[in-house]
DNA sequence: ATGGTTGTACGACAA
């Protein structure tokens, strides 16, 4: 049996917040750290500094200034090179990898979803319109290749899909991140890919839970109005050996910390 | 409150 810790952070410059790389792993020890908006081209990408921060294995895909994923890893693993490079823009938002384990290949997925803007109308808003077509796209790659098996996909999906991922349902409604129409587009790449919800398999669906606050708050902890816009999904064959979660709250009150907080799950295999 | 804050890269844009 091994125990297998799968991170997700959404870092907002791996850059500025490299050194808070430390208090991540002293609080939740992940085996493989996946992240998001690393805004940092390839070839400025701090890979020497994070292999010494206890990660040995690293792929990234990142481009300026926006954008950029990363996949940091005590475990081997192989990227693959077959998944799509979705809606043709080449703009970073994707790394999907094989770790190398011993009861064999586990496919991982990170993912960084379109924000999608302001206006929640794909018609007048381009931004909503990618971000609808990213998910339909991952939607079709799922159900074309059937049900996810020893397969975990992560990352900030920018969308949160109950009523309790949200400080308030009603008022946000009509924002985006919460409009029925980006949870019908989750609900249904979630189905299509027969994912479990590893998060929320811990925690009740009437218990609130935030992973993102925003900066423009003047005081996040007080208001409180937070979403949970990072998510963790494990295949049906793996939802049994999820043994644990954490949602690493405390992050939001670091110095210099990004607007998302860290999620992890351990999973026996 | 049609505001507010942050990061990239040095002004506008994305979130």
């Amino acid at each position: 049996m091994t125990a297998l810790r799968i991170a997700t952070w959404n870092i907002n410059s791996v850059r500025l917040r490299r050194p808070l790389l430390n208090e991540l792993v002293a609080a939740l020890a992940p085996d493989v750290l996946c992240l998001q908006e690393t805004k940092c081209p390839d070839e400025l990408f701090p890979l020497e500094e994070l292999k010494a921060a206890g990660f040995p294995h690293i792929a990234h895909r990142g481009m300026k200034g926006y954008n950029g994923v990363a996949i940091l890893s005590r475990i081997p693993f192989t990227v693959r090179a077959e998944d799509p490079d979705w809606c043709g823009k080449g703009d970073c938002r994707h790394l999907g990898v094989a770790l190398d384990l011993p009861g064999g290949p586990l496919e991982l997925h990170d993912f960084y979803v379109p924000a999608g803007g302001d206006v929640p109308d794909p018609k007048v808003n381009p931004k909503f319109a990618h971000k609808l077509d990213f998910v339909a796209e991952a939607t079709a790659w799922n159900l074309e290749r059937g049900p996810a098996r020893r397969a975990v996909m992560v990352g900030d999906l920018n969308i949160a899909p109950l009523e309790h991922d949200v400080w308030s349902h009603k008022q946000l409604l009509d924002v985006v991140s919460h409009t029925p129409v980006e949870v019908a587009a989750l609900t249904a790449w979630q189905q299509a890919g027969a994912w479990h919800d590893a998060v929320r398999h811990f925690v009740p669906a009437e218990q609130k839970l935030y992973t993102w606050w925003s900066y423009r708050a003047r005081d996040w902890e007080a208001s409180d109005r937070g979403r949970r816009l990072d998510h963790i999904w494990v295949s049906q064959d793996l939802a049994g050996g999820l043994r644990r979660h954490a949602v690493l709250k405390p992050a939001r009150n670091w110095p210099q910390a990004s607007d998302h907080v860290p999620v992890m799950v351990e999973l026996d295999l």
